[in-house]
DNA sequence: CTGAAAGCGCTTACAG
DNA sequence: CTGAAAGCGCTTACAG
């Protein structure tokens, strides 16, 4: 592969100069641009991103934490930063943390060490708590989580308030023992709080709550639990698709119709939610603009480290289907 | 942040022998490496993989490029890919290509300038054809897709063969008039082929064959024009989950009944399959075994670029469910 | 077993 | 407007 020397010698030119044509630096010769632009044709020449960013000490690379890329709400904000990053220049690098905060301390560093240009991320609980500690003089975007205690630039939805409005919907519709499947951390604090705000406001006393991780398989066990006790709740809450997709499974093998033995309702949008019978009720989170967001904010912040951090909350969209309308 | 001079100095040796403490070379006194590692310990030196990569021509990233990875399939194989990458200390680079060939070469000259220890992909049409023009100099693997004339690391499924059976299931279970929707390229092509047999051996002397993109909106349509010309078909095969969720939506849309107004087939095992009703029957890829193999023949390209390639063909499974059975 | 020195391929003050 | 030279932070023959 040839290298700038090779540019340089081809047009007659030193590096430096073939270096400022290729950067689109001020003050060339057009004839001088000219031949050098035909060397780098004619020999096929591309810069050496590496050698590249070991010099400038910048690079064209950003870095993308997700807690899961299967759950489909991170696999949909994924693929919208890497359009919007593609558009700027930028490439991604992808990591899946698990929730695992070695994992993701381990990644931090490792993108940290191959120099890019910053970092996306939905953090852990422990990292979301000791954020100011974390500090790894990079450029930041904290999306889906809530930080506390430290000014970063962040994108979320109102939670509290999209869960409230969810849970006050199964109110509405009349379920009277509405049971509400959280994760003990994240997001699933604030839609919990919302959850029972709700309930209390309509006079269940002390609403059911279960914590539990989340996956498919975990929604459907404590769904099982739930739905095989006495007083059987009526309706179930589930915090997010995973959750919600478990609890469905749940249902179908008790042999329970939704939504009149059972009302089902969650967060996130799915495809598939609208193929199932009934559809089912959920919270539309905005993936797409939480992606162009995140890549908007990660670029203005890389252009300009010391602008006043922004803390953006997007709208979320209640859309009632089947599965959460009893039959009057 | 400190660099090797840092380490060496405040060990008191050469930065040569701190590199060499650091990457495990043989023949240093042990007195010497525990200096330096308190050292590095101290100071918190973290090797910058920029200035490594240069020097070495080597990298610890691997590429990974994807046509979408929104779609399930490749979901799942990008999350296995990225955990085996992990595990071998690797991180990776994912790219969406979208089946644009202009975005993935500029991907995978990207990817080369960035100087990737290898490149795992899915080709777009073009770059199947013409593989050996490529000539990147890279190891690569290329999963799901066929290359043709080049011998590479590949891991395909014998899509001839899966699509085969599962149209001959639909045969078997008393469908008279099966349409089938493909694409017209990657295993499109191959799927319509193992149909197409299925079909002409149970005497089917025309079958109808719809050409589209791998969408969901465009199974849907192609849905859509087949099922409301006459004849109707009773059955309908579709390429891909994505091709098959678009075909479901509009089953549903035009109030017809599976599995006895239509029945319907697909590939690619995604969870939601099982949890609407009738559940579908599909062909499970093992998409587990594809990216766990991906990232192992990667590896071994890397340490041997000479061995010879391997050709990968690994087992898929028919999963018969409700969608596909008419009653008696 | 270790160090001095060259060099990976660029960019960027500095000087002219 | 351009070039000579230094240097980003490492690794690696080479010599001892």
């Amino acid at each position: 592969m040839p290298s700038i020397k090779d540019v340089a010698a081809e047009s007659g030119v030193s590096t430096a100069t073939v270096s400022r044509v290729l950067s689109n630096k001020p003050y060339i010769t057009p004839g001088v641009r000219d031949r050098v632009m035909a060397a780098v044709q004619k020999l096929g020449y591309r810069p050496n991103q590496v050698a590249r960013s070991l010099r400038s000490q910048q690079s064209t690379t950003i870095g993308l934490i997700v807690s899961d890329v299967c759950n489909p709400f991170f696999t949909d904000v994924s693929r919208t930063v890497e359009d919007c990053a593609y558009n700027q220049g930028y490439s991604v690098f992808l990591c899946n943390s698990d929730g695992d905060e070695k994992k993701e301390l381990k990644y931090l560093h490792e993108m940290y060490d191959k120099n890019v240009a910053g970092i996306i991320i939905s953090p852990t609980k422990k990292t979301c708590d000791n954020f100011s500690r974390l500090d790894l003089k990079l450029p930041m975007v904290v999306y889906d989580r809530p930080i506390k205690g430290c000014p970063i630039d962040s994108i979320t939805i109102d939670n509290v308030d999209a869960a409230y409005q969810l849970a006050q919907h199964l109110v509405a519709s009349g379920y009277k023992h509405i049971a509400g499947i959280f994760i003990g951390e994240a997001t699933g604090i604030e839609r919990r709080e919302g959850f029972e705000k709700a309930l209390k406001e309509a006079g269940f006393v002390q609403p059911t709550v279960v914590i539990t991780r989340s996956t498919i398989s975990s929604g459907y066990d404590a769904t099982r639990k739930l739905l095989t006790q006495t007083p059987r709740p009526d309706a179930i809450f589930a915090t997010d698709n995973l959750v919600l997709e478990g609890s469905m499974q749940a249902i179908i093998e008790l042999g329970l119709k939704i939504p009149t033995d059972v009302g089902l309702v969650g967060f996130d949008n799915v495809s598939w939610m609208t193929l199932v019978q009934p559809p089912l009720t959920v919270i539309r989170q905005p993936t797409d603009e939480i992606g162009r967001m995140a890549v908007d904010l990660i670029m203005r912040r890389i252009e300009d480290p010391e602008r006043p951090p922004l803390q953006v909350i997007l709208k979320s969209q209640l859309m009632i289907r089947g599965s959460s309308i009893l039959p009057k």
